[in-house]
RNA sequence: GGAGCCGGCCGGGCAAUCGCUGCCCCGUCCCAUUGGGACGGGGGGGAGGAAAGUCCGGGCUCCGGCGGAUCAGGGUGCCAGGUAACGCCUGGGGGACGGCGUGGUGCGCGCAGCGUCAGCUUCGUGUGCGGCGUACGUUCACGGAAAGUGCAACAGAGAGUAGACCGCCCAAGCCUUCGCUCGAGUCGCUCACGCGGCACGGGCGGGGGACGGCAAGGGUGAAACGGUGCGGUAAGAGCGCACCGCGGCUUUGGUAACAAGGCCGGCACGGCAAACCCCACCUGGAGCAAGGCCAAAUAGGGGAGCAGCGGGUUCCGGCAACGGGCUCGCAGCGCCGAUCCGCGCGCGCUUCCGGGUAGGCUGCUACAGGUUCACGGCGACGUGGAUCGCAGAGGAAUGAUUGCCUCGCGCGGCCGCCUCCUUGCGGGGGCGCUCACCGCGUGACAGAACCCGGCUUACAGGCCGGCUCCCCUU
């Protein structure tokens, strides 16, 4: 179903955000976009690519196994569409009406979002 | 075959592609003393029955020296056993409710019999209320109410040494009334005997009553000061008796809770302890963000060593040389090999120590461990043997997509029957859905966060076993 690309579609440690100080300077300094699902923070790095960062809130969702769901579709449509991206930190938050929503419609989300990045991004970095 | 209840088990399977992660192996590179790190590849692991709620019990860790006693606070509460332990589990005992069986009684109805035509009796049946039994089911925070304090709304006459609303009863005493009778008094009539009236008192008999007796029945209530029956009585009542209940003593059985029997007592001692309380037993507190180790940069703390040269001095010591103190200037590094000037940095330098932040490592998964066999035990469980290695994340992995299969459910088609329109092909509507087939849709509760033992709560569907009931076949 997917297309195959040449680029490895891996997603290892190093293109997760990891430390507090990182989500810190994210939420500080990032630009902001979102939709009716999803809002997220972008931040351009000195490294060779994107990376990632979740913030599923525990009042989005009540219960843990929707909010697992709701981290690895957010997680694997980023693996795939992480060449189309540039290089930035991006933190992704979920909304109250990801709740719920079908991971077809969430992941149509997320692949509206990371055109957008790439394009308001791409044209004016930031700092 | 179906339905219900109870108990146990499972919690979709396979494949392909793209990914994540801890472990092991290999390769390349970097740092390097064993070794460590980065990247790439391969192998074989990777959520649950509840991982949940955080309600109990432990392990583990730290804290205040917790050695003993007492008190406070908290918890537990029939008995015995199991267990590391428990508020858990197993077995047993008891109570309550229901079911079943049995027997009694009140009321209604029916048949029959007796009869002095008021009724009575037997039987059957419906219904109400007690009793007894129970190898049945459910359920119970199941120690103590003759240590004390307290509570009981509403209803009801009365709620704890209670009470009389309706009701029942006039035996005695009391009140009243009627009849008969006696007594003495008074009045009237009569010459008198005597007769009559009036009120009073006594006796006998009848009726009525409550300011009398009763607590059986009705009624109220969650609960009304033992229950049923017979005797007894004016009516009644443990007033008497039998059985049951209760209490005391005792015998037997049982480890015990308790049960069964005997004798005595005439009933005294109602309920609530999930009200305070009393009794017995248990009990330090906080928690893996516990705790341990390493430790950058920056700022700050402490110790040690080194702190030069020249000038001045109305300071101190000394006879003096000189030494110390104070003060002024220079002194370091970089910018061209050197010098001068200028500019910039620095404003004591070096070194050690401990605290400590970010961060990293650890605690971290091997065990009251799983499976299985044998033996002991009614059982929970225990003992012994064999065998297996079974998640360790950390802004938080264990996934996503697709296809096939399996199973259940729903919808539609197919199928069968009936019916309507049509010459016919065919079409519409209704019912059934047993089996098979096709298509579509749908798939429960829920995510490890130090680890075990329980409890509680949530849960689509399926499988197995037992019991009860119904239907079909032989």
């Amino acid at each position: 179903m997917f297309r195959v690309s040449r680029e490895q579609l891996t997603f290892p440690a190093l293109k997760r955000l990891r430390r507090k100080s990182e989500f810190d300077a994210a939420r500080a300094r990032g630009r902001r976009f979102g939709n009716g699902f999803f809002a997220v923070t972008v931040i351009s790095n000195d490294k060779s690519g994107p990376r990632l960062g979740l913030a599923v809130a525990l009042r989005v969702t009540r219960t843990a196994v929707e909010r697992n769901r709701i981290r690895r579709i957010i997680r694997e449509s980023f693996r795939l569409h992480q060449h189309t991206l540039p290089a930035v930190d991006v933190v992704v938050s979920a909304r109250a009406n990801a709740r719920g929503a079908s991971a077809q419609t969430l992941r149509g989300s997320l692949a509206a979002l990371w055109r957008q990045v790439s394009e308001r991004c791409a044209l004016s970095p930031s700092s």
